[in-house]
RNA sequence: GUCCCCUUCGUCUAGUGGCCUAGGACACCGCCCUUUCACGGCGGGAACAGGGGUUCGAACCCCCUAGGGGACGCCA
């Protein structure tokens, strides 16, 4: 058996803790019954997959315990690889189909299909876009690929009444209309796949047995079910898992919660506590025991223990689990270790002295100086960005735009951070300074603290942006409706 | 809007037709321990979404309703 989790690489670079989850559940599901558990990144949208975004992913499962074995991929290498480097394979099988007449040449413009959308919308029908919606006469098809028009290779979806049976390890039969399935695109007009037709010919490939993955994928299966048909393969067994929730139910996201792995790391949690709680999602031990390592729950797996309901991401729990670890698990050497290697480390205090040196008088006035660096909340309140002079919605403005740069940035440094703010503040027509006044309260807990730029360099960039969220909702935060205004106002500022 | 999935304390969950007067954990409250605060111990309030069936018997099986979530992209 083998089992495999895809992971795409998130654009801020911060793996997210839902695809930790996933991958804890395959590895065990692989691991408790011998067989093998295999990595893949997806890469197949050039604006989100950079190098450095991937090995973070990696990273943070080694981190975390999780570690791959390195099964043979399409091209019999091995280990976690970018699939664009295969290209070659995909559009091999897209032009299988295209010759089979499984799928077709599609020269639809954006505009075309937004208003063939628009239309069926009108009429109270599903969006799903059809063959026959979308094939042009041949002659237009001629005209426009001599016009060097783009193309893309769309699959032929049936267009009959019908549901398409979907088997699924934990919910049995599910039916789904194929109405809803459109004609979806194999091969992008760059030549790159789609994740259903590299997800469906590389599992193939790999000779995968078993795919475990997010809830959110089923009403894509029927794609995929007929893609192992049209090639003539054999369908791996499904199984979707339900997702990580907000407190206030809605699909686990950074807006309302932490995420990311790299920011629970920093704010110190053990790794070992981090994967008991994942593991603690939608799963339990036969014995209801609350506390147990990767190696206890590979003992017992049994996947059929997953209960469906979204659950809560809930931090407070994880907190108690995590002092359950430090207490019962680690021997005062140990923790000492720990902490050591956490932030009290001979290379952390390099990073950080230059800043201090200066700005201390006695050995005791690093501790209070250091303490943003280190601690985890701030006990900060809204009326302490009340001190600028500046209205607080346009502070909380300047926050979020901040945010959304920071967000941007894909290797995080000090140029980075500045090239970034700087780039903002020419855009807004503000003085630097006011710009990072905010900031400095944010990420700092106070205005006396060194350059906010190298503050934010040493918190990390899962910190320094988790900080920033946590200051905006503070300060007044920002509705929906107020979301959608700022997008396009900061859009507007073209910021590369 | 259309389709799909889901529904046990506020939250994570146990429960797969009789062991359920529904168990455990987080959080909360009270008491004990303690020079303080934690930790620890003991105790408390707190849930089967609603309505119909099936059955001798339903949290568990079926149907309807409601609620929540997800999906409807040249994102994954």
């Amino acid at each position: 058996m083998t089992v495999r989790t895809r992971i795409a690489p998130s654009p801020t670079g911060d793996p997210h803790v839902g695809t930790a989850y996933i991958a804890l559940f395959n590895y065990c599901f692989a691991k408790a019954q011998g067989g093998e558990f295999v990595l893949r990144i997806e890469d197949t949208d050039q604006a989100r997959s950079t190098s450095s975004s991937e090995q973070a992913i990696l990273d943070s499962l080694r981190w975390l315990g999780l570690d791959w074995d390195e099964g043979p991929d399409s091209a019999g290498a091995f280990g976690p690889y970018r699939q664009s480097e295969r290209r070659e394979i995909y559009v091999e099988h897209a032009l299988r189909l295209l010759a089979e007449g499984k799928a077709f040449r599609c020269y639809r413009t954006p505009a075309e299909l937004d208003e063939l959308r628009q239309a069926r919308r009108e009429q109270g029908k599903s969006t799903a876009l059809k063959p026959s919606d979308l094939e042009l006469p041949l002659e237009e098809q001629a005209r426009r690929e001599a016009a060097g028009d783009p193309s893309v290779i769309r699959m032929r979806v049936p267009e009959t009444e019908g549901a398409c049976e979907i088997d699924d390890l934990l919910r049995g039969s599910i039916e789904l209309d194929w109405s809803m399935v459109d004609a979806q695109i194999l091969l992008k007009s760059d030549g790159m796949p789609t994740y259903h037709l590299a997800n469906v010919v590389d599992d193939h490939l790999m000779g995968i047995s078993h795919v475990i993955r997010g809830e959110e994928w089923i009403n894509s299966a029927p794609k995929h079910k007929l893609l192992y048909e049209y090639f003539g393969w054999p369908m791996p067994v499904l199984c979707h898992l339900p997702l990580l929730r907000n407190p206030d139910q809605s699909k686990l996201s950074k807006r309302k919660n932490p995420t990311s792995i790299g920011y629970y790391q920093r704010m110190g949690f053990l790794p070992e506590a981090l994967l008991n709680y994942l593991g603690r999602m939608g799963w339990s031990m036969p014995d209801e025991r609350e506390k147990f390592s990767l190696n206890d729950m590979l003992q017992v797996f049994d996947i059929g223990r997953v209960s469906l309901g979204g659950p809560v991401f809930d931090v407070e729990k994880l907190r108690w689990l995590n002092g359950l670890w430090i207490r019962e698990e680690l021997s005062q050497e140990q923790l000492a270790e720990r902490l050591i290697a956490w932030a009290l480390n001979r290379s952390s205090l390099d990073a950080v002295l230059p800043h201090l040196q200066p700005r201390i008088e006695t050995l005791s006035d690093f501790a209070p100086q250091a303490a943003f660096l280190i601690s985890g909340d701030l006990k900060l309140d809204g009326e302490d960005f009340d001190v600028f002079g500046v209205e607080r919605d346009a502070i909380i403005r300047r926050m979020q735009f901040a945010l959304w740069s920071l967000e941007a940035i894909r290797v995080w440094g000090r140029d980075a951070v500045w090239d970034s703010l700087k780039a903002l503040a020419d855009a807004l027509d503000l003085k630097i300074r006011d710009l990072l006044a905010p900031l400095f309260i944010a990420m700092s807990g106070s205005r006396a603290s060194f350059s906010v730029i190298d503050a934010m360099t040493l918190l990390g960039p899962d910190v320094s942006r988790a900080r920033l969220r946590e200051a905006i909702s503070l300060a007044g935060g920002v509705s929906k409706k107020a979301v959608k205004r700022l997008e396009k106002e900061y859009a507007a500022l073209q910021l590369t």
